[in-house]
DNA sequence: GTGACAGTTTACGTTCGCGTCAAGTTAACG
DNA sequence: CGTTAACTTGACGCGAACGTAAACTGTCAC
């Protein structure tokens, strides 16, 4: 049970990052690993909160953002206080995503039509296109 | 015809930046408006171009990435030359927005789950969500 | 001419998200 | 016992994308 405790080496293993990356996260109050002594031990917490970190960083949020989602995904787990608060914080990120959701198709879209338009071109330029 | 040219406070204005940014933009080769003088005349153009700036940074997509973009919109307008050579970097940043888009989607998934969970759990203790 | 603006260049400052030493500690191995 | 590996705490560095003074120029209204 006391198992899921890790190493900061384990830790880095398990996902891609560096000592640095989780020290940093955790002056920021990101995480927060238990000492045994001077060293840190990463809870299942812990790792559930830089799962989701590194999950956050991929959509571009801050980690000051993110931070503050934390405290939503750990109501799921230990029932915290300001659900309703950070509730509607999550409310407004989610438009937010989608919005940038909506941005984005647009682009894609777009650029696939620029993109239409520059094989016609080449095309007619007898220039052939590399799979 | 030539009443599209703007100032950089015309500018500022119209796409809410700053004149440091657009002049940042210039020395970073993004945008090239003429001058009359020593003052900027921004074109038609550097309006297209800037556009694409600021929708391309919503995207999470550096400035210099950006920068190599703006070639191959260009090409619908001007006939540049490399066309086949920005063709294939147009087409992997393609496939990074389809991959950004498919991550976004998962994000949005997930969070919209996350959200009504807490629904749950406020209902569960008669606290009313905000519309 | 005299502000008042809008613009210019130069250049140093700032935030974010870490990277990269430097120097010390602690645990285990042989 | 020495040393090797994994860890620790500072503290400075860095690239991106601008912010922010400082000091100057040019133009218009009055």
């Amino acid at each position: 049970m006391s198992d899921t405790l890790s190493t900061i080496g384990q830790m880095c293993e398990e996902f891609a990052v560096t000592p640095r990356t989780l020290r940093f996260y955790e002056s920021k109050e990101l995480l927060f690993p238990r000492r045994e002594g001077s060293r840190r031990l990463f809870t299942r917490s812990d790792r559930a909160r830089l799962k989701l970190i590194l999950q956050g960083k991929r959509f571009g949020f801050s980690l000051e953002e993110i931070r503050q989602l934390l405290d939503l995904y750990d109501i799921g787990d230990q029932q915290r206080t300001q659900l309703a608060r950070t509730y509607s914080v999550a409310q407004e990120r989610l438009e937010a995503m989608r919005a940038q959701r909506d941005e984005l198709d647009a682009a894609i879209a777009d650029l696939e039509a620029k993109m239409a338009d520059a094989r016609d071109i080449l095309k007619s330029r007898g220039v052939s296109i590399a799979a």
